[in-house]
DNA sequence: CCTGAAACCTGTCTGC
DNA sequence: TGCAGACAGGTTTCAG
């Protein structure tokens, strides 16, 4: 579900309330409900729930679409993968007893004023790390595509360096941080290229377009609070700006050609066939 | 090194 | 109405 834009919004929301959210910084952990054994990546049941208890969250950051949070000892590390989200809410009624969770509820985090982060994923490909070693979650991350120090010239030599379709490496984690499907088909129809034309082909005026269309779908994303579809995230407005995402057929906003849909890399790829080269 | 397919899952929508 | 099939914001793993 969530790329970049979705998942800074939820960890700003995390961080610093809002959204109709309270903030979890400072919260101290009580306890833990988990009901899909699979969502922990690491460590087993057991040793989950007593390690992270009585540890306190220290902050609540972003890195690609990881959810990260610095506990008093440990890391816990959050991938929302397909379908997850997050919900901070009171956890507990009058007489003290936790409130019914919602279908597809995999954790419920309690903290010791009373409310609770609840984790939902309809689809259970949501997964969730516990660990004194983040870096080890995190590693195999290409840079962040709004980093300053990410430049034209950081992403010229990615390109270069191999020779494959542009989409599916803009998707490559490895390569580049945070791009989804959605954001990946809206930046190459900003940049007008043509979603397989392989990435070492790309001439340096493309590549700086490219590396602008990147920069300019996420930030417009992130400014709408990320897009929302069907029933995954909600709270999003930036579904209202696609340009060519789930648009087949309609006309291309630049020079009005039906917008086409191909599948490449298992993905559903949308872009202009007049525009894109 | 690169591509494609399968797997992990459930829910929704479309067409016959 | 019912049901099969396609499709969905992600990532990993394996075959060729």
């Amino acid at each position: 579900m969530p790329e970049l834009p979705e998942v800074e919004t939820i960890v700003r929301a995390l961080r610093q309330g809002g959204r109709g959210g309270a903030a979890l910084t400072g919260r101290s952990i009580q306890s833990v409900t988990l009901t899909w054994e699979r969502t922990l990546a690491t460590p087993g049941v057991a040793d989950f729930a007593t390690r992270i208890t009585g540890q306190t969250i220290h902050d609540v950051q972003r890195r690609a679409k990881f959810i990260v949070m610095p506990l008093t000892l440990d890391t816990l590390i959050i991938h929302l993968r397909m379908s997850g989200d997050l919900r901070v809410e009171t956890g507990f009624d009058l007489a003290g007893k936790p409130l019914p969770l919602l279908p597809h509820d995999r954790l419920a985090i309690y903290f010791s004023d009373g409310l609770r982060l609840a984790f939902n994923d309809a689809r259970k490909f949501g997964r969730v790390w516990l660990t004194p070693h983040p870096e080890d979650v995190l590693t195999h991350l290409g840079p962040e595509p709004l980093d300053e120090n990410f430049t034209v010239d950081t992403l010229a030599v990615l390109l270069r360096a191999r020779k494959r379709q542009i989409k599916p490496l803009l998707l490559d984690q490895s390569v580049l941080a945070g791009l989804g499907n959605i954001y990946t088909d809206e930046a190459l129809h900003v940049a007008k290229v043509h979603p397989t034309r392989l990435s070492n082909t790309l001439t340096t005026e493309e590549t700086a377009q490219l590396w602008n269309a990147i920069r300019i779908v996420l930030q417009a994303g992130i400014h709408n609070n990320g897009a929302s579809i069907d029933w995954a995230y909600r709270g999003g407005d930036f579904q209202n700006n696609f340009r060519v995402y789930q648009r087949t057929g309609q006309p291309c906003p630049v020079c009005g050609y039906p917008v086409e849909r191909i599948v490449i890399g298992q993905r559903g790829t949308h872009f202009c066939p007049n525009c894109q080269v």
